[in-house]
DNA sequence: GTCAAAGTGTAACTTAAGATACTGTAGATA
DNA sequence: TATCTACAGTATCTTAAGTTACACTTTGAC
């Protein structure tokens, strides 16, 4: 594991005694982009500290469709599987690699440890779950308050900003799933902000002119 | 104070330390059926502890209009003050009364420190985090992959639970606010249900036979 | 080059739900 | 009693979005 990385990411909140069990304890990984690192219903025994990348959090309705929930990126962990963790559940949840994405896996068992010894170790966590829950408003927010042409919109920026390029590299099918809707209404509406200036549309990516 | 009523609530989870902390920086309150105790922007410096009762918790769009998220029923805390709280953050729900509740509320100072000496709290607050984020994918779940129709027969199962009764003694307006849809809607698909036998309407209330 | 599969465009139709408008009635109040 | 207001029933119209179907094009496999 490349200790200039995580401490890069991680060394302004946790303290360097810390920063060591860490290394000691946790595994580095590397997930290529598209990768699925879990399932739904899976057990989970380890919590993920990102380094670099983003993963994107799905949830799932009961024929398998999915809806994005939100992403995670370089210091933010998964709330959800802590919460997962500590209730011996199951996945409630599934996570891609939106790109190509670096990680430590700290086994569930340290979780509770530090939370006893490192104070810093419980605000990141409680700093962890804080963030999980507004991202949960916010995208409940999204979903209920807003309209499928807005929704698309916000879409496509947060892209934007995720993958740091104008070129968001997505059919209308894959777009389609995320926001849990039929690639039809997405095409439809994609057409419309074409036709109003706003991107640009290409055989399997969007280019962003200004949303 | 009524320490029995504590001990009954919290007893089983708390060690007689911290009960005995509680009932000393606590304060006991009992809040009216419909009465507010937080509005969307106040600032949060104490966490209730339900012991009995029940509050709805809401949030709402930039036109004022809201949506239910859940219940907090006996032993459940407010994670999401807790993590107002944490962010020195305003609130950024609303909580009201759905009947005669009491309960205690602890000034957030206390939190911290609880947080450090008591094994039973952290347990309690990491609960709690994990309940929340339960509820807030169950409520985006039920939003958003249900019709309306779908909806409201859960918000009237939801409501006959909570108040441990068959008769829902709500306006059909109330309904819509709680479900963020319009009085007509609900009327139409109350009306619906009724003719399939399944509840009866009433001025002001609805007797539910079977859902 | 041929062919199949994936991706997109678009039309036509259906449906859930939002919006508006008007009616009738129960209950409260003066 | 008369009156007013809140509540509910219902019709009509509109719209966003889901559904189905089919044509056309690009891409990659063979």
């Amino acid at each position: 594991m490349n200790l200039q990385e995580l401490k890069s990411s991680y060394g302004h909140i946790f303290e360097a005694a810390l920063i060591n069990e860490i290394m000691q304890s946790g595994t580095y990984k590397e997930i290529p982009e598209g990768q699925t690192m879990m399932e739904i219903g899976d057990y989970i025994k380890t919590m993920p500290l990102i380094i670099s990348g983003a993963i994107k959090i799905l949830r799932e309705d009961s024929e398998g469709d999915e809806l994005l929930l939100y992403y995670l990126e370089k210091g933010d962990t998964c709330s959800i599987t802590m919460s997962c963790c500590l209730g011996q559940q199951r996945s409630e949840i599934r996570a891609i690699a939106e790109m190509d994405t670096q990680l430590i896996l700290v086994p569930v068992g340290k979780m509770e440890e530090w939370t006893k010894t490192y104070k810093s170790w419980r605000n990141f966590v409680f700093e962890s779950y804080h963030n999980r829950i507004n991202e949960l408003l916010s995208t409940l927010d999204k979903v209920v308050f807003n309209q499928m042409d807005q929704r698309l919109i916000q879409y496509l920026k947060e892209k934007v900003r995720i993958n740091k390029s104008t070129i968001v590299k997505n059919t209308h099918q894959e777009i389609a799933y995320d926001l849990y809707t039929s690639r039809v209404v997405i095409s439809r509406l994609l057409k419309k902000l074409e036709q109003m200036g706003k991107i640009e549309l290409h055989r399997s990516y969007v280019k962003i002119i200004e949303l």
